[in-house]
DNA sequence: TGCCTCAGTTACCTGGAGGTCACCGTGGTC
DNA sequence: GACCACGGTGACCTCCAGGTAACTGAGGCA
């Protein structure tokens, strides 16, 4: 995932911002949100999630799953059957992370026009 | 910055999920919340910025002040003295901006540690 | 016999984020 | 006349996140 791009110098730092981009290092790529957005509605299995979420390839589904498994935020069942059946769902962690996400969620929602505002405004400004 | 690398496909998804692309495309890049994060602490010159955030290059923390600025998130006022003063500081809309990655934070102080057992755990299991 | 589904894995390739380094103008100081 | 601080800008390069496409294996079904 982008771990591990910045950690290394700023671990060291103790601050707000560094924390910060430790999740940022762990959820903040270009599709685990979006992955753990929709598990937060309920367990899901592989293709359902590949189609429910528009433009994830397979390849990064399984990498987005993997790591969120692997940071202990999504549990993977296996069911010895075939075809194959595997279900994803939120670990009680990932259920606290989702929380934190809709607090993301709620700032975008309040403040994301002012923000496109203050972009053509700026680029007019130019 | 990160922006516009997603939002092709997702702008016609209305989630929660989609919600939250939408600001880390626009502060999830490498620096904005670690240049956010320290003008939180008040008013900053851009040697100021460059010195306290270690590892940061000139030319990225312009491109990250810039977009902030962009972005509504940052004001910049120039001094036209000699040698040159440059003040940032965070706008209203910033400081919002700084509430919400405290939340971030507060996740990131409460379960990194279980996120970093999860990884090793993880990791051992193989 | 051959094709289907599901859940991947692997090889290969490309765009762009972000790093390094050199350069700029201005005016004070030595 | 040379060097410094400050706040940049631009050329160049590297690395890797993420996309595409082909392949896998096991059993059901026709």
């Amino acid at each position: 995932m982008v771990a591990n791009r910045v950690s290394e110098v700023l671990s060291a730092r103790d601050s707000a911002a560094c924390r910060v981009r430790e999740i940022l290092d762990r959820v903040g790529d270009k599709w685990s949100l979006t992955v753990v957005g929709e598990l937060g509605r309920g367990s899901r299995r592989f293709t359902e999630l590949k189609n429910v979420i528009p433009g994830i390839s397979q390849r990064m589904l399984t990498a987005t799953l993997r790591g969120l498994e692997r940071d202990g935020l999504v549990n993977r069942t296996v069911h010895p059957v075939v075809p194959p059946r595997v279900d994803y769902e939120l670990t009680p962690l990932g259920l606290t992370l989702l929380d934190t996400a809709w607090a993301l969620m709620n700032w975008a929602l309040d403040h994301i026009e002012e923000v496109d505002q203050a972009r053509i405004a700026y680029d007019k400004a130019g």
